[in-house]
Order: C-alpha cells, then sequence, then structure tokens
DNA sequence: CGTATGCTTTTTTTT
DNA sequence: AAAGCATACG
C-alpha cells in the first residue's frame, strides 16, 4: 500500500492547504478543490481515485468550513470504507470520526433501524442474504402451489431482486406482469414481501429500496436527512443500481423538492471500463448520464496512471477499446515500460498451477517479490482448488479470497438462526430453519400443521409454537407437541440468558451445548463434521473479538467513534444486534490480507499468495498478477458467449484484471480442463487475440496441430480448434494418434464435433449457431441457437439429425 | 419421524 | 466431483 502521501502520525490536525494540493496533478487537484455543482470524476484504473476522494474531504474539513458530521461517504465494500476513514484520519485527525463513511448497505441500515417503526417494523429486524431469501421464496412458492420445476425458487428470487433493484413494489409488478412468467414471479413477490414484513425482516435488495421508499413517503424524514448531510461523496459510481441511483438523489435532494434548502454537494468517482456488476442490476447509464440527471455537473477525467508499466497500460487499452460504444480513455504513465506480460499455455489445469507455482517460487527465490505481492485471478470460484492442491503439496503459503465463505457454511448458518431467532422472535425462516435442528423429533408434518395452523390463526409462526405448547392446534401429533414444548422451554431458556446481558460468545456457547449442536457433531464419525466444529470454535472466537474490539474502540469515556447524537434504535456496540449486523453485511473483499505483508519491522514476513475471482480483485493493486483461465468458455464465461453485452462485460472484467498488475502480469491458458468430471477442450480465450503481440513474452506455446490450424490469428498462439486426448496422462489409454485430422480422440461414439461459434444444419431446428459446449465423449452436449426456434440443448452421441456447416 | 439410497443439478461474478 | 433432493423403507 501506498504510504507515500501520508502525513505523519502526529502532523498538524489542519494541514495547510499547500499539503492537501501539492503532490496532485492538475485534474486531481481540480476534483479535489471544485465547489459549488455535482461533481463526476472519471477515474481510469490507478489513477489516484482514493486519494481524490480522502483529499477532498480532507480540503473540505480544512479549507471549507465543513463539519465533518456533514459528510457521507458511501462505497460499496466495508474494506474501502475504513481504508477511506483511516485515510481522512491521517489527514485531519480524529474528527473524521464524526463522518458517516460506509457501504450503501450498512447506511440504509442505519437508517431503517433509526427509522423502522415509520415503516411498521421493529428496530430489531432481521437482515437476509440471499439464502434466507431463496428459503422463505420456497415456503411461499410451495404455498401458492407452483411447480419448483417449472418455477425454481432461484430464478423466482432473481426476478424479485431486479424488480426491487428497479424500485418496483408488488402491486406495480402485478399490474405490469406481460407474461407467465412474470405473473408467477408477481404473485410469489405480493406473498414474499408480505412474509418478509411478518417475519421482521428486510433482504439486502429492501435495504435500498425501502430506505428510497422512506425517504420518498416520508418528507420530514427525508428532510432531516438532507439538513444533516450537506456533502454526498460516492466511490464506485458504475456499480450503482437504479434503486441505489434513486437514494443517491433523495438524499441530496433537488431544487425542486426542497425549495429552501439547497441540494447537498454531491461528488461521484467511477469508470466506465470497471463496470462488473451488471448482472446485480449496476447500469453503466449512472455514469454516463451523470450530467444529464445533475445539470451543471462538472466532469473531471483522470487518466495518468500511478500504478502500472506502460506496458501492462498497453495491453489493458487495447482490450478495453475492442469494447463498442465506448467514451475513449487512454491510461498512461511517466513510469517506463517494464517487464513483457508472460504467457503460458498448459496442458491441463494442472499444468497451469505448478507453472504459477513455480513462477512464484522463482520470484521468491530471486528475492523480486514476496509472496505477498502476488495475486492469482480466475474468473470463477471453482477454477481455485487446483491451485491450492500444488500449493500446498509445495508449501507455498497462500489465501483464498471468497467462494465457499464462512458465513455462509451450514454449520454458521444455523448458529446465526439461533442468534437471530433470539434477538428477532419473528424472524420466521431462521425460526424453521433451527426448529429440528439437531434433530428433536419435529419432522417435515409437524412443521406444515404448525404453519398451517398460524396461517389460518393469523398469528406468527412463533405464535403458533406455543399455541402448541398448549394442546391448541389440531392434527398435532402428541409426540410432534412433545418435542414442540422441549424446543420452546429451550429457547426461553436461551432468551433469558441474552436478556441478562450475556456477551454474544457467551450466548453463542450456550446455544451449542444446551441444542445439543455440539455434542451432535462431536459424536458423529463424518470428519467433515470435526472441521464444522472448528467453524464453530472460530465463530466463538469472531464473537469474543468482535465484542473485545468495540469495548475498545469506545475507548475508556466510553465515547463512540460514529456516535454523533446516540441514534434511537442502533444497536448497543458489541451487542448481540450489532454482531448480527456486522455479520449480515460482511463482504469478501472485506477479509483480503494486507497487500504490505504485515512487516512490523521484526523479521522478514513474505506474507501470503492471494488467490480470488477478478471480480474481488476489484479496487485493489499486486506487484505480480497472474491471470489464469483465458479460454473461451471460461474467460469469457461461456453464459456470456452469445450475447454482446455480456462479452463487453467480460472484456471489461478482463480490463480489471490487467489493470491490477503494477510490475508484472501473467496470461496463461489451458487446453484441457475437466469441468463437472469430465475434461473438457477449450480453446485460447479470444481477448488474448486482443493483447498485442510484441507485449507478450510466450514461455511455452500451444503444440501446433497436424491438421493446420484454422482459427489462429494475430500474433498470439491459438491452437486449431480440433479435438484430442491431449494431457490428463493417464486418464484415458485411448491416443489420439493416427485419426483423422479432426481428431476425435475421445470415444467414438461422439457423432458430430462442435465448438462454439460453429453453424449447423438441424433436420428439425433448421440454422442455429453453438453457443456453449458441455461435457465430452457420450456425455457431450452442444447448446444450440437456432434463433426463431429458440435456444436447444442437444446430445451429441448416437445418429445427430444435425451437419456442421 | 428418521435414515439410506439413488438421482438430479450444479458454474458465473456478490453487497 | 459433490451436494442437494426425492423416494422408499425401517
Amino acid at each position: 500500500m501506498n504510504t507515500l502521501f501520508d502525513l505523519p502520525a502526529d502532523g498538524p490536525a489542519k494541514p495547510r492547504h499547500a499539503d492537501l494540493l501539492d503532490d496532485l496533478n492538475p485534474a486531481q487537484r481540480e476534483a479535489v478543490t471544485h465547489a459549488g455543482s455535482p461533481l463526476l470524476v472519471v477515474a481510469g484504473a490507478g489513477s489516484g481515485k482514493t486519494r481524490v476522494l480522502t483529499r477532498r474531504i480532507a480540503y473540505l474539513l480544512a479549507e471549507r468550513d465543513v463539519h465533518p458530521g456533514q459528510i457521507m461517504a458511501i462505497t460499496f465494500t466495508n474494506k474501502a470504507a475504513a481504508e477511506m476513514r483511516e485515510r481522512v484520519s491521517d489527514l485531519v485527525g480524529r474528527r473524521a470520526n464524526a463522518m458517516w463513511v460506509s457501504t450503501f448497505h450498512s447506511m440504509c441500515v442505519r437508517i431503517l433501524r433509526r427509522e423502522a417503526k415509520t415503516l411498521d417494523m421493529s428496530s430489531s429486524f432481521s437482515i437476509y442474504d440471499s439464502d434466507d431469501t431463496k428459503r422463505l421464496i420456497t415456503l411461499v412458492a410451495r404455498d401458492l402451489d407452483i411447480d419448483p420445476k417449472k418455477y425454481a425458487a432461484r430464478t423466482l428470487a432473481i426476478h424479485i431482486s431486479n424488480l426491487k433493484n428497479e424500485l418496483i413494489d408488488p402491486d406495480k409488478a402485478v399490474a405490469d406482469a406481460g407474461n407467465d412468467l412474470e405473473r408467477r414471479v408477481a404473485e410469489v413477490y405480493v406473498e414474499y414481501q408480505r412474509r418478509l414484513n411478518q417475519a421482521n425482516a428486510f433482504d439486502f435488495d429492501d435495504l435500498i429500496m425501502r430506505t428510497v421508499e422512506l425517504l420518498q413517503t416520508f418528507p420530514d424524514v427525508a428532510e432531516y436527512y438532507r439538513r444533516r448531510f450537506r456533502h454526498v461523496l460516492v466511490d464506485e459510481y458504475q456499480d450503482t443500481n437504479h434503486a441505489q441511483y434513486t437514494l443517491i438523489r433523495e438524499l441530496v435532494g433537488t431544487e425542486e423538492n426542497e425549495a429552501e434548502l439547497e441540494p447537498a454537494e454531491l461528488c461521484v468517482v467511477g469508470d466506465a471500463d470497471q463496470s462488473i456488476y451488471a448482472f446485480r442490476g449496476a447500469t453503466i447509464r449512472n455514469i454516463e448520464e451523470f450530467e444529464r440527471d445533475f445539470p451543471n455537473a462538472r466532469t473531471v477525467l483522470l487518466e495518468q496512471n500511478y500504478r502500472s508499466t506502460q506496458t501492462i497500460l498497453n495491453a489493458a487499452n487495447a482490450v478495453i477499446a475492442r469494447n463498442p460504444n465506448r467514451r475513449a480513455k487512454r491510461l498512461w504513465t511517466d513510469s517506463g515500460d517494464g517487464e513483457k506480460i508472460v504467457g503460458y499455455v498448459a496442458d491441463n489445469e494442472h499444468d497451469e498451477a505448478a507453472f504459477v507455482a513455480g513462477e512464484i517460487d522463482a520470484l521468491a527465490d530471486k528475492g523480486e517479490a514476496d509472496y505477498s505481492d502476488v495475486a492469482v485471478f480466475y474468473r470463477t470460484n471453482n477454477q481455485s482448488r487446483v491451485f491450492e492442491e500444488i500449493f500446498i503439496r509445495l508449501g507455498l503459503p497462500y489465501k483464498v479470497v471468497g467462494g465457499v465463505r464462512f458465513y455462509e457454511r451450514r454449520e454458521v448458518r444455523d448458529m446465526l438462526a439461533y442468534l437471530r431467532v433470539l434477538a428477532n422472535p419473528e424472524d420466521t425462516v431462521s425460526l424453521r430453519r433451527v426448529l429440528n435442528v439437531p434433530k428433536r423429533g419435529i419432522g417435515d408434518r409437524a412443521e406444515a400443521v404448525i404453519a398451517t395452523y398460524a396461517e389460518r390463526e393469523r398469528i406468527s409462526f412463533a405464535q403458533a409454537l406455543r399455541g402448541a405448547v398448549n394442546g391448541e392446534v389440531p392434527l398435532l401429533n402428541p409426540r410432534s407437541a412433545k418435542a414442540i414444548t422441549g424446543f420452546v422451554e429451550l429457547m426461553d431458556e436461551l432468551g433469558e440468558i441474552v436478556e441478562s446481558g450475556a456477551e454474544v460468545a457467551d450466548i453463542l456457547e450456550a446455544v451449542l451445548e444446551r441444542t445439543g449442536y455440539r455434542a451432535e457433531l462431536e459424536e458423529s464419525d463424518d470428519p467433515q463434521d470435526a472441521s464444522r466444529v472448528e467453524n464453530l470454535t472460530e465463530l466463538v472466537t469472531v464473537a469474543r473479538e468482535f465484542t473485545e474490539f468495540t469495548a475498545e474502540v469506545a475507548g475508556p469515556d466510553g465515547e463512540l467513534p460514529e456516535a454523533v447524537p446516540v441514534d434511537p434504535g442502533v444497536p448497543e456496540p458489541g451487542s448481540l444486534p450489532a454482531f448480527l449486523e456486522r455479520v449480515s453485511l460482511v463482504a469478501d473483499a472485506d477479509s483480503i490480507p494486507a497487500a504490505d505483508g504485515g512487516d512490523d519491522g521484526e523479521g522478514h514476513d513474505a506474507g501470503v499468495v492471494t488467490l480470488m475471482t477478478v471480480h474481488t480483485a476489484k479496487g485493489l493493486e499486486y506487484p505480480v498478477v497472474f491471470g489464469t483461465g483465458w479460454e473461451d468458455g471460461i474467460f469469457p464465461h461461456m453464459r456470456a458467449l452469445g450475447d454482446p453485452t455480456e462479452l463487453a462485460e467480460e472484456r471489461r472484467l478482463a480490463y480489471v484484471a490487467i489493470t491490477r498488475a503494477r510490475k508484472r502480469f501473467y496470461v496463461s491458458r489451458s487446453m484441457v480442463r475437466s469441468a463437472w468430471g469430465q475434461p473438457q477442450m477449450n480453446p485460447a480465450s479470444r481477448f488474448l487475440d486482443e493483447l498485442p503481440a510484441d507485449l507478450v513474452d510466450w514461455r511455452r506455446l500451444a503444440p501446433s496441430s497436424s491438421s493446420g490450424g484454422f482459427g489462429s490469428s494475430g500474433g498470439s498462439p491459438r491452437a486449431a480448434t480440433t479435438w484430442g486426448s491431449r494431457g490428463g496422462g493417464s486418464s484415458s489409454p485411448s491416443r489420439s494418434a493416427g485419426t483423422s485430422p479432426f481428431g476425435k480422440g475421445w470415444k467414438d461414439t461422439v457423432a458430430l464435433k462442435l465448438d462454439v461459434g460453429d453453424r449447423v444444419s438441424h433436420d428439425k431446428y433448421g440454422l442455429g449457431t453453438v453457443v456453449a459446449c458441455d461435457g465430452a465423449g457420450p456425455r457431450a452436449t452442444a447448446t444450440i441457437d437456432f434463433g426463431a426456434a429458440g435456444k436447444v440443448r442437444l446430445m451429441l452421441i448416437g445418429s445427430v439429425p444435425m451437419v456442421k456447416l
């Protein structure tokens, strides 16, 4: 991390004007000092964006007499928020604590806790993540007799999420529904939302949508926040969705809706080329139309890059230039060309991982990089596995960021569900989750009976359980009633512990013991259960540290950093609700190891290599970056191959990957890669072709195919897109040697060999284009877009009524 | 009600 | 390859 520009820790509380602007380039300086109208900072990768933001805040405080309590800065991850706060603190001291620096989601939670009553919710509400959401939708869909085959809960959840991101409420969704799917979605949405309310819960999307609703429906509430926050700063503006955009507008206010109050000063920072979250509703429109949305807006362009070599920037520029309809922007640096990009074509994914490990080893040996200087990127989480295997074997220290997240593990979620029920007894999803975990004799049948009873009596599930204790529930067999009584008593006991003000960690311990959850795991002989016990111990430790940390931050006088006036409904620091809130809103990126390897003087700690998806890597930088799996179908992802819009997003992703690198960038691809069991052959990523040939030093090329490569182009090596049984070694004894030029080396059962992009003619469907290939050998299938006839997935085995054109 | 077994699906990316 | 889900049986 670059500490070059940080003031000494004991520096002046109020740096002078010159200190804040001295080391900025003219564009940065303008972005820092601009006043009086909305400001868009188009910040290319590595152009000093965070520096501009933090300086701007410091400048507001030092030179423009703004009070820290008037500043709201919004980011996408807690890590980014923490970093921003810290860097502002370095500049202006502890005054920074009065600012709101947070993610969209925690900011909204904070507002919602305070104003919950206004929306008929209790401030002890639960926050549902996508897993909870899916569970609730499953329940709702079942109650509505919706065929789970035809409408998967996940599909319904995605559609409902999209509606919420567009601020479409259930009533409007019903009114707008124009086809079968939309009608079903709307129907589920209505009931789902009702149940969320009943459970005193918000889902992720609600946090934004309902805050907007709050501000739009209650002008006095909106005015309170508008008077309070006179400066709103938004990072990663290109990743905002419509709901977030509207939220910003409501917070800032406009002349129309607030006659006596000037709109707050808005400053947004972003880069359309780094927009990679369209799949969750982010829209580049927000950044592209900023000047129209906010009249008189000023735009500042930051193109000078302080991170990478010119070689790396040229590569990134060349790739991103292929995207259509793009506002021209070229990053440059004055720090020289540096090393060439290193390329490698592997036989298979193990070979690729071995190459990466070998290079890291070599760099470390030569003293050219510490492990902590190195990051390995891949497109999807499952690709981390081979790297882990080989790193473990070689003893290379590493950390995987993301993937199966700690808080998503079953045992952890079970425990959190207990805690959530204790904090919010109306939380039906969590309650039903733990009802029979560990097994205590309350089966599906009993659960359904209770649910029906609750529905009919119009009471909550929790109340219905109490009804069962009193024998008021018909059709419930006595055994179940007895089991339920036991459960209710157990929860009451735990509730008393919570009431007594016990620490979160102690509550957790009590849950683990008294429910018998830990005992069940310990008695099990499944080796997985041993690691589950460890995870739970870890969870208790996390809870312990959470309480201690907040006690520490609160300081001796008990004064909280963020507590300006103590907002009603804001959870007590270190308390159970505070813990649950924190846990609900953590992101993968929040747990990324420090880039500087934690060298606290004592000895030399080389740190760990960081493994993560390109998405997670956004906003980070490393001296050495490995971009792996650059294959069509992997990166760009298979799902994007058929769609220009999605392909453009994949290309932005490639741009993000390259621009993370400071000194060295490696790219690799693999000829063969196993996908769900079966080996699969992938052609080179089209993005490799887009890298200028003279920038890349290919350490190993694809073996040239005897079939004389069609499809090879430019300077980059592209294997002929034929099939053969390469690599894998022992996997298959049947080698392709001596077979036809098209080398159908797998099994002779495969009737037709197709690649993505091939044109075909089918007896029944007519002309089509292959958009995806899956499986191999007898299980090979192709997904083919037949235009008007739709997309069809076909087996390629036996006699296929189709020819390749 | 709980468990075993076999069948299905799963792979984007995440606050 | 692995995990979740439905079905059948104890």
